[in-house]
DNA sequence: GGTGACACGTGACAC
DNA sequence: TGTGTCACGTGTCAC
């Protein structure tokens, strides 16, 4: 029951012309519209009602949830890096045949970073150390070597992961060095968690 | 111009009171939906233009987004997952001192080289070898990497004692990679073996 | 027959 | 001065 205005005169001439445009502005605007609708619609997982509010609402209880799984899995991925970091540790002494080999590791009292390890054949001494990236530690390392009278022959640092650093240096044990091989390892040990430690708290 | 039938007598009179009820609930419906979006609005973010298509079209922007992250971060999860279960079996595996879980030392079994171990942080792997100095072993060592689908990223080849090679190499897992640390000690220890073996008897 | 959802044309308002 | 967006009342269709 509306007035069709078409064919109107005088003054409604101009408004109807407009009005025509008009017209069909309005339905390309409702068509874009739907089409938005129709494609949320395909995208939201488990729709019963296709209705536009059930749609919206359907939408928000989605996002919702999906925000809320990204939070725990990133929550998830955070606490399983540290547990990387953690759980690579090794057993704290080890028996070769010509190599005696000592390792910081102890299961039962520390489960944490620096891991120092060590081992001897002959006069040489072979030191595995994994840490944190942190400035300075390599640094720190060598002048422990040169206290424990240790010649270091050959020396490898990689990265490791994201912020952990494996270093493995090969040196010349000297004639005046009487320290055991767990001294060394502890001495190292001992060192890096000062070292750390300090530099962290900067 | 639009005409009210309020007044309207006869046969409209029910139209009408129907029609007043109508547009209270088409009123309704609006308030609804308009609430809708207003919630929308206010989850979305990064809104520049609030008009419903934007929106919507934000939305679906969005929600994609979302999705894309969670697969992401759940592909993440899976890897690390996996990381996880090997790394706790470890500690069972510590009788006293002695056992390394990813080595494939064994004190009780084997105390003969190669020894190689290896360790898992995100999507690098840490894989240390210590064996016999021999021709052509590094080559070897690389020929299984490549059929592990281990991508290295850095190799470090110390030579320790009077015929010893230490070997660190640090390798990205790819995602077609589908082995287990243990696995991947295992298959480089059995080539190890072999390899010595026969090029020792040579 | 009544409830609910939709698209439409229209007037109003903003930039 | 238009160009785009909105809310409104209405007719219509489906269950």
């Amino acid at each position: 029951m509306k007035m069709k205005r078409s064919g109107g005169g005088g003054a409604f001439s101009r408004t109807t012309l407009h009005g025509q445009e008009h017209v069909i502005a309005e339905r390309k605007r409702r068509e874009k519209l739907s089409q938005r609708f129709i494609a949320l619609s395909s995208i939201i997982p488990g729709l019963t009602k296709l209705d536009k509010a059930s749609v919206l609402g359907d939408t928000i209880k989605y996002l919702k949830q999906l925000e809320e799984r990204v939070k725990i899995l990133e929550e998830e991925v955070a606490t399983r890096t540290v547990e990387s970091a953690i759980f690579a540790k090794k057993p704290s002494l080890q028996r070769g045949d010509s190599v005696v080999s000592f390792s910081s590791y102890d299961p039962l009292i520390d489960q944490q970073l620096p891991e120092v390890e060590a081992r001897v054949s002959g006069k040489n001494v072979l030191i595995k150390v994994q840490c944190e990236k942190c400035e300075g530690c390599i640094k720190e390392v060598m002048k422990q070597m040169e206290e424990m009278n240790l010649t270091t022959l050959n020396i490898s640092v990689l990265a490791f992961g994201s912020s952990l650093l494996d270093v493995t240096i090969v040196a010349q044990i000297e004639n005046e060095n009487c320290l055991t091989i767990e001294e060394i390892v502890e001495k190292l040990r001992h060192a890096l968690i000062i070292f750390i430690g300090s530099s962290s708290r900067r």
